[in-house]
DNA sequence: ATCACTGCCGAAACCGGTTTCGGCAAGCCT
DNA sequence: AGGCTTGCCGAAACCGGTTTCGGCAGTGAT
């Protein structure tokens, strides 16, 4: 026994120990050792466990891309980065990347991130990262309506997961945060404090999310018994100054202002501040906000932005571990996970003060 | 030739062409596609040119993970995100990996990213990484004093450069903007408006770009003639709260309250904005500033802040650049870059109108 | 005419794995 | 006791490339 640990542990190789490394020193063929470490079925128990005690012992790691030139698969998760979309998402990026990247290599996987500055771009880099065996399957932000990259993903039979839900008829992997739901819980809570006008501004028109959280609006109206006045509801703000624009319009509305506002996006919430501020309204007591994000821009101003937390880490951190899922072969039906966005309540909505 | 050419320019394989494919299609062995196409010099140039045509012909793309096995490189470059430094850093990320991740798959490299929430985990990530091959190199993000991510790297002798220059005694391979320079001009145009008692708000501590651009502004202030008074510089804003704190000391300093300000980080200058609106004065006139980075959220203020863009998006594709010919090879004189960041102003910088 | 080069390409080993196939030994059945 | 499975492992082919080595034909020198 201690005379065969004298056996040098050191590869022969440069520094890497090798499949062939462990074969010698157990006395077996390579063959046998990945079969062994792959979970076939013709290898002895006992057998098994002593191939995988030296395997960690030496400190064995096969090495990814040998093992893809034979089984076409490279362990690896692929993200197309849109340059062309300037849109207000882009600051989840950071966040995002990080969640994917650090459940990925929980799992020995990595990640492949490349860049395209068109829809159709996406799709064609996305189709010779395939084809080149960089990505094994891809993490898709944001679902659209009538997304084209899923349509051609799923053409091409390469596996996808989507951030948010889609209106495909296919079904997919996906997770997403209930949106609808927030805006639900936000319209009654401001409806517990007695807003009775209560504004709705909805975000990106071409995103599915968008649809979602008008309709969990109007649900959370009716569930507070309120009737929604359509000249206070608006859609495709998502910055700070579409937010302010969308604001100061249904601000100016002279006969029955809102009391209380409910925003799909956060940083279109904050332009309400500017809208507030140009009329000298003070937010959290003549005005009441209510955002959904849970961006760190909201909790900078004053008072802090109450807003539904969708921590975008998590997001990309859930969607890692349901590619891998997805590219191992597990169905798609369990592979939809939603989640509920947190309240967070800092205080930008307050009582209902007007008569 | 019009014959030869009805032989199927389709892969055997799954889809993709392989060089066994190419050799086959011009009656040659696979080892004399390889050294053609890699340049070997016992290829004879009327072969090389055929391979080459019939190779693009076919559409033949190496599979870098088959090469790889061999030669040990992937073709990729390595990126870690550090997500413990919730620094003002972040938002350019997008940006700077959309650029790396352009210049790579300009020259069929790829970006590969992992995630890392401390200095010490950064550094065993990319030394994991390196040793699986999954990347021939690391981009390093913002240079710090002390840097001791290059220091582990240089040890290991893997390839990487840095964005940001370095106080390190062995050179290295690196981009970066002039932002000394920058801050020299920013003195020396306030100085020109008439400007004499000028506040400097600098960086985050542990940077590099901290000392230097200090240096800048210290440069700019004799160039101009001017005496910087130690009561009217700070360090270590990096947030728009930071500099909205440092901007109000200085504007406390009774019996000489500066006139105008320099910010190393626009996010900090921001932060003059609000420390202005507190005392009623107004940007432009009351008060000039000029800022560092050329952040988006500059432009959207009134006025808009005046500043010096260090485009993050050019300085990925620059430090891609560089990182590639560094793996190639080349040596380090060669691969040190810095550029001029380009002054945009906007209008936050005015003529003075104190005594 | 001979010889040593040189230019150019094929043959084969190799990289680090996976996967198919075949065979040996033990166990079960008749 | 002999035949048939079954369990388990080795041998070898294979994946898609790269790289070393050797040899053949043509060239120039002697």
């Amino acid at each position: 026994m201690s005379g065969s640990t004298a056996r040098p542990t050191r590869a022969p190789n440069g520094d890497r120990v090798t499949i062939s490394d462990v074969s010698n020193a157990l006395g077996l063929t390579k063959s046998t050792v990945s079969r062994a470490l792959n979970g076939y079925d013709d290898i002895a128990e006992g057998t098994r466990r002593r191939v995988a005690r030296m395997a960690e012992k030496m400190g064995y790691i096969p090495l990814s891309h040998a093992q893809a030139i034979k089984t076409g698969r490279t362990r690896s998760l692929g993200f197309v980065i849109q340059t062309a979309d300037h849109d207000a998402h882009r600051p989840f990026l950071a966040e995002f990347l990080a969640g994917i990247s650090h459940a990925a290599s929980a799992e020995g996987w990595t990640l492949t991130v490349a860049a395209s500055d068109s829809e159709a771009g996406t799709v064609e880099t996305m189709r010779a990262l395939w084809r080149d065996r960089k990505a094994d399957g891809f993490i898709l932000p944001r679902s659209m309506i009538a997304d084209r990259r899923a349509e051609a993903l799923e053409l091409a039979r390469i596996p996808y997961v989507i951030f948010g839900r889609t209106d495909r008829a296919t079904p997919c992997a996906w997770f997403d945060y209930l949106g609808e739901e927030a805006m639900r819980r936000g319209v009654i809570h401001l409806a517990e404090l007695g807003h009775r006008r209560i504004a709705y501004v909805g975000g990106g028109k071409p995103y599915y999310y968008t649809g979602l959280r008008r309709e969990g609006f109007l649900a959370g109206m009716s569930a507070a018994g309120l009737t929604a006045d359509p000249a206070l509801m608006a859609e495709g703000a998502v910055t700070r100054a579409e937010g302010h624009a969308a604001a100061n319009k249904q601000l100016s509305n002279k006969k029955a202002p809102p009391t209380a506002f409910v925003f799909a996006v956060d940083m279109a919430a904050l332009g309400l501040y500017d809208a507030a501020a140009g009329r000298g309204l003070r937010i959290g007591r003549d005005l009441s906000v209510i955002g959904y994000d849970g961006r760190p821009e909201g909790a900078q101003v004053s008072p802090p932005l109450s807003t539904f937390a969708a921590d975008a880490g998590h997001a990309g951190e859930a969607l890692a571990k349901l590619l891998i899922r997805r590219v191992r072969g597990e169905d798609l039906a369990a592979l939809q996970v939603a989640e509920p966005a947190e309240f967070l309540d800092r205080g930008s909505a307050g009582p209902c003060r007007a008569p």
